[in-house]
RNA sequence: GGCCCGUUCGUCUAAGGGUUAGGACGCAAGAUUUUCAUUCUUGUAAUAGGGGUUCGAAUCCCCUACGGGCUACCA
């Protein structure tokens, strides 16, 4: 049993777009699988086909693969292993939950839906618990209160029936979770789970535990919302006849709200102003829009290690990992067992880290994609990748750095009201002028010599530098940010820099 | 309500019987930058509460509180 290849799945359904918590899931998954040379299976679950979503299935894996999460077998992919969405196995499922029934763990159940919210009703205005299992099922309709006969006529009639698993009474089923240790759970306290719809499909756990059992899964990796289902599997591996080669369970916490209780939501997304889906969204059926990492201008590698850190650590000071060191460093071993709130801030600033990390021939690339946005066309390619190495380090993404440099693009068209009346004195206009004319003689444009001969000629009129470079910026780039004064000449040319000049004389009054 | 899981700085976390309880984000201050940002330095701030066990407990046990999950013919 443990020389079984390692092989795990995500398991998905296709109900809206991938929430971050699930490629989180997805992720530990991948990391699991490859540190020990297994296999990463994504299989579509899509039993309810009352919930399922256009679109979604797609969402699920271009959201995998801009993550970088290669899938070993699926269903773009194949593998021997298929179909891997469970649509697509509904002969399997009836097969089984015929043989359980066959073998005295399940039974067939007529009650309506209607009948048993009834029931329940009842219970709770009593203050009661109803329960679908050993304590009231002599009293419910199905095969063991109703004839043999009786049971065939209604199977064979238009009657739908489901088919539920037949929960001992008073047993205790305690499994080893690698990530929280011995849990327990009495079986006298949970319900006869209904194993096949009257839709002639599964519910999760049947398709669920057969498919994992089929596909050879070795460990279930799971949310913890699934920490409460995990006795009905283990009995059902029992009921199967599985035992032997039931997988291992590890549940992970869940990921909480950056503020309030509660596990994240869309809602929090859009009240605090980021996304919680890996992609951008468009949702069929309302038309809304929710933003995604991707379209905000992550990068999928700061996005995948800010999320290894929820709830994930290397036990060692290095916070920045590639998804190879992930592989290497991961274990289920040092994941924690309590729920992280997401934290935005850190997230970008994350994406901050990765980049200044960035060549600058990489961020230019993209960054000339918003030059064009904005109707900016002709540029020095050069140029463009050394402003971005002058910009990198002022930005989180590589769509701020227009905001931080536009005035390499354009010249400022209006001039920050505040810094107009902190630094353009009566006598500045005069200085400037002055300075244009001084600009106009020099020939050497670099930076550094530029920089030398501009001192030397403040110097010699005896001016504050202070008041020189707070206004000269101010004509050139219309506002009191940016890099290097000189560097900012440098860029945009002679000619520009004194029409900078020039045009904010004319326009600068006080 | 019932069952299960959890609880270390505001947040993510380290420390698995003996540390001045460490790091990171954030925040604050200082330095550098004649701008802004970056960067650097420093500071800020925690073992939920109460009982045990022990020479010694964040660490082990119990209780309480709080948080979370599940309690569907949803996954």
């Amino acid at each position: 049993m443990n020389d079984r290849k390692v092989r795990v799945r995500f398991a998905p359904s296709p109900t809206g777009p991938l929430h971050m918590g699930g490629v989180r899931t997805a992720l530990f998954n991948y990391l699991f699988a490859k540190k020990h040379n297994g296999d990463f299976l994504l299989r579509i679950e899509d039993t309810d086909q009352t919930r399922y979503v256009p679109g979604a299935e797609d969402y699920i894996m271009e959201s995998l693969a801009w993550c970088g999460l290669k899938v070993d077998e699926g269903i773009r992919e194949g593998g021997p292993h298929g179909p891997y969405r469970q649509s697509e196995r509904k002969e399997i499922y009836k097969e089984y939950a015929e043989a359980l029934v066959k073998s005295g763990n399940a039974y067939y159940a007529f009650d309506s839906a209607e009948e048993l919210d009834k029931l329940r009703h009842e219970y709770e205005s009593k203050g009661e618990n109803f329960i679908y299992n050993a304590s009231t099922r002599s009293s419910l309709k199905n095969s063991f209160t109703l004839s043999d006969e009786e049971v065939q006529r209604l199977l064979n009639s238009e009657e739908s029936f489901v088919v539920r698993f037949c929960m001992p009474d008073n047993e205790v089923v305690t499994e080893n979770d690698i990530i929280r240790g011995e849990v327990s759970f009495n079986t006298g306290l949970l319900d006869d789970k209904v194993l096949y719809k009257s839709d002639g499909m599964p519910t999760y756990h049947l398709a669920n535990v057969v498919d994992d059992h089929l596909m050879e899964i070795t460990h279930v990796i799971r949310g913890e919302e699934w920490l409460s289902s995990m006795p009905l599997h283990v009995l059902l591996y029992r009921a199967l006849g599985w035992s032997d080669t039931m997988p291992r369970f590890a549940h992970l916490p869940l990921i909480l709200k950056p503020v309030g209780k509660g596990k994240l939501s869309k809602r929090d997304g859009d009240k605090l102003g980021f996304p919680v889906f890996p992609l951008l969204w468009n949702d069929p059926f309302s038309g809304e829009v929710s933003r995604g990492y991707r379209e905000d201008g992550y990068f999928p590698e700061a996005f995948i290690n800010m999320l290894a850190f929820l709830g994930w650590n290397p036990g060692t000071e290095q916070e920045f990992f590639s998804l190879e060191e992930l592989v290497e460093n991961f274990s289920l071993e040092r994941v924690g067992k309590s729920g992280s709130k997401f934290d935005p801030e850190k997230t970008k600033w994350f994406n901050h880290q990765y980049l200044i990390r960035r060549s600058d021939e990489q961020i230019a690339e993209q960054f000339e994609a918003i030059l064009k946005s904005k109707g900016i066309a002709d540029y020095d390619n050069a140029k463009v990748i050394r402003i971005c190495g002058l910009l990198k380090e002022r930005a989180n993404f590589v769509s701020e750095i227009w905001n931080q440099g536009y005035f390499f693009f354009q010249a400022p068209t209006e001039y920050d009201a505040q810094v107009v009346k902190k630094r353009w004195k009566a006598e500045t206009p005069q200085m400037m002028k002055e300075i244009a004319e001084f600009l106009n003689s020099v020939d050497n444009w670099d930076t550094a010599p530029l920089k030398e001969a501009f001192s030397a000629f403040v110097t010699g009129k005896g001016w504050g530098f202070g008041a020189v470079m707070n206004a000269f910026r101010l004509c050139l780039v219309g506002a009191g940010i940016g890099p290097d004064l000189f560097d900012i000449c440098n860029l945009i040319g002679k000619d520009e820099t004194i029409n900078r000049i020039n045009r904010a004389l004319n326009q600068i009054r006080l």
